[in-house]
DNA sequence: GTCGTGTATTGATCTGTGTCGATATAGATG
DNA sequence: CATCTATATCGACACAGATCAATACACGAC
């Protein structure tokens, strides 16, 4: 709950969601990513931080640059609370249709006094 | 963008997911969902206009009562967000499978020196 | 009309966060 | 060793948001 918590709050802000659309799309360093977005270093270094804390991002080292590339399992328990409240909604939403569907019946039966 | 911006926002807050948990069986009124959280009414209020603003609840009025709802649609444009990235992903993903592929083939033909 | 219940709004406080400039650290290169 | 590049961290600022108490509004009941 608390990892969705932090997925969310991640995903809310706008940069963050530029940088997981730029790392979708291939792995990144951070200098490369500050180029594709008009905002310093540290801002950005602050960004990846909260994205790694989320476990959407991961970082690894190369010589000085820490290549930074997309964590698809931290997506999962975002799929997985959408598709679970989905799945409350339309059940919620079926037995509504079958109760009036149950009307109907009793109704075309004959009205009940 | 910025519908999806309000839609992130709104549903990093642990006490605007559980009213929409609340909501996904069934529709309730405030005083109901006054009661569920320990929290009070205009501060349940204040989270219900929010998840109004990011179109992902709808309030009706009956009689002195506004029973607040689910609106699957507000959800559309992040589960179409998830599944872009997740396409843009896999696409890069299998790219680079097939690189690493052709590579393994050419090694098999010979290496270069 | 008055009264009571349900809900919205306001004002205040407190915490969190996005941003920057400045500085510090890590590692390659000379 | 010194130096340069890439990145992290720190301190400060401004702004947004979560919360509450108090109050105002809306609407049915009487």
């Amino acid at each position: 709950m608390v990892q969705l918590e932090e997925t969310f709050a991640a995903l809310a802000d706008p940069t963050r969601r530029g940088i997981v659309s730029r790392l979708a799309r291939g792995s990144a360093t951070v200098s490369e990513l500050v180029d594709c977005f008009e905002l310093t270093q540290p801002t950005i270094s602050s960004h990846l931080k909260v994205l790694e804390r989320a476990g959407l991002v991961a970082r690894s080292r190369v010589a000085q640059t820490r290549p930074c590339s997309l964590r698809p399992d931290g997506f999962r328990a975002l799929e997985a609370w959408l598709g679970q409240l989905r799945a409350t909604y339309e059940a919620n939403y079926a037995r509504l249709d079958a109760v009036l569907e149950q009307l109907k019946n009793e109704e075309e039966g004959g009205p009940t006094p």
